[in-house]
DNA sequence: CAGTTTCTCAATCAAATGATTGATTGGTAT
DNA sequence: ATACCAATCAATCATTTGATTGAGAAACTG
């Protein structure tokens, strides 16, 4: 039984063991996507015998909830910051896009993750249980800012919420995909336009 | 060297087996994702032997290139059908959204395989040259109708057409994701109060 | 310190995977 | 009928894949 590399370092816990493995698989979903994801590519790439990953997340199946998980939590951590509630609708949600746009600039590959894992959430139920209330909390605090919005008259009187949620979280999921970032700022403009009341712009 | 089983049954010509191989692969993708599309499971699938399947399509890569092309060729089929040229802008866009929703209710799966190529065009070259063109294609065919609805009054004259285009068939593509399929009467509703021209509603 | 638990590893397993080989069959032209 | 080419197949290959086993090391606990 060799000695570890590092002759004085500690064995990492269960948990940054975890959170390791979810790193090394998020950054070769990237690369590779879930089909190319293989469990000795990420043994690898954390410094980890195979054998120490399955102890650690017993099944492929697990890996990637592991990975819906973390992302889960990623989530959390940015959900944490509250829109301004005392500005009107409109305010807000120009806040909310500029802050969309430092996220796409701080983690621009995260969409493939993110992606990947909406593809198979269609097909597994275990993954479906942790992205899509992802989606709709997103979605909802979209609602809610057209809800202020209509209510405090900086949006269209005639806007739908909900609808107008959708057509919001869709475009700028779009608009994080390599291809089309460049147009992120030219749709939140146009997004602001289509929302607005005209009546009283400001 | 056995019998075929239908005996008396004339082989394939390259281009039909071509043609139910992409057919097989794309039922695979929709139940399994490209992350479990195996080419054993296709040639089972159309009904031949391995051997054959490599025969005509000589490895996996092509194979996954071959889907992208039958998508393709599916596509030019619906883009033959042109929206009625004499119609204000905003009647051309509520035309296409009707032929979107049936679309939609034809092949309510096909997105599965749309998105599964569009996550691997990002990481592959040959299914980025085809599946991007079809996506800008789309994005265009709205940008021009936006642009008739400006210039006919039908639609905001600040209107963007080209990132309008970009919000709405975002909105569409995931309006036609299971999850939000029951939302597209909705969004569709929205997206021409958002675009069309207050003064000129009709 | 000793005992127990947690964690790690090399070696291994059984099956799957994309792909190949060589023989044979089907189809066509002369 | 023959020759040639296209297509098909069973068998096979080499490697990969998710996962397991059993021994040993590290960490923890009383």
């Amino acid at each position: 039984m060799s000695p570890p590399n590092t002759s004085s370092a500690r064995r990492e816990s269960g948990d940054d063991r975890r959170i390791a493995i979810a790193q090394a698989a998020r950054a070769i979903i990237i690369e590779k996507g879930l089909e190319g994801l293989r469990t000795r590519d990420i043994a690898e790439r954390v410094g980890i015998n195979i054998a120490t990953l399955h102890y650690h997340v017993p099944t492929k199946e697990a890996l990637v909830a592991l990975v819906a998980a973390s992302l889960r939590e990623d989530f959390k951590a940015s959900a944490q910051r509250h829109p301004r509630a005392d500005l009107p609708g409109l305010q807000q949600l120009r806040v909310e896009f500029a802050e969309f746009a430092e996220i796409v600039a701080e983690s621009p590959e995260l969409i493939a993750v993110l992606s990947e894992l909406i593809d198979r959430a269609r097909r597994d139920p275990s993954i479906a249980e942790i992205i899509l209330p992802l989606q709709s909390f997103w979605t909802g605090q979209y609602a809610e800012i057209f809800r202020i919005g209509v209510s405090d008259g900086s949006l269209r009187p005639d806007l739908d919420p909900e609808a107008a949620a959708v057509i919001t979280t869709a475009a700028l999921s779009d608009c994080w995909r390599p291809h089309r970032r460049a147009q992120l700022p030219a749709v939140t403009a146009e997004l602001e336009c289509a929302f607005s009341f005209p009546s009283s712009q400001g």
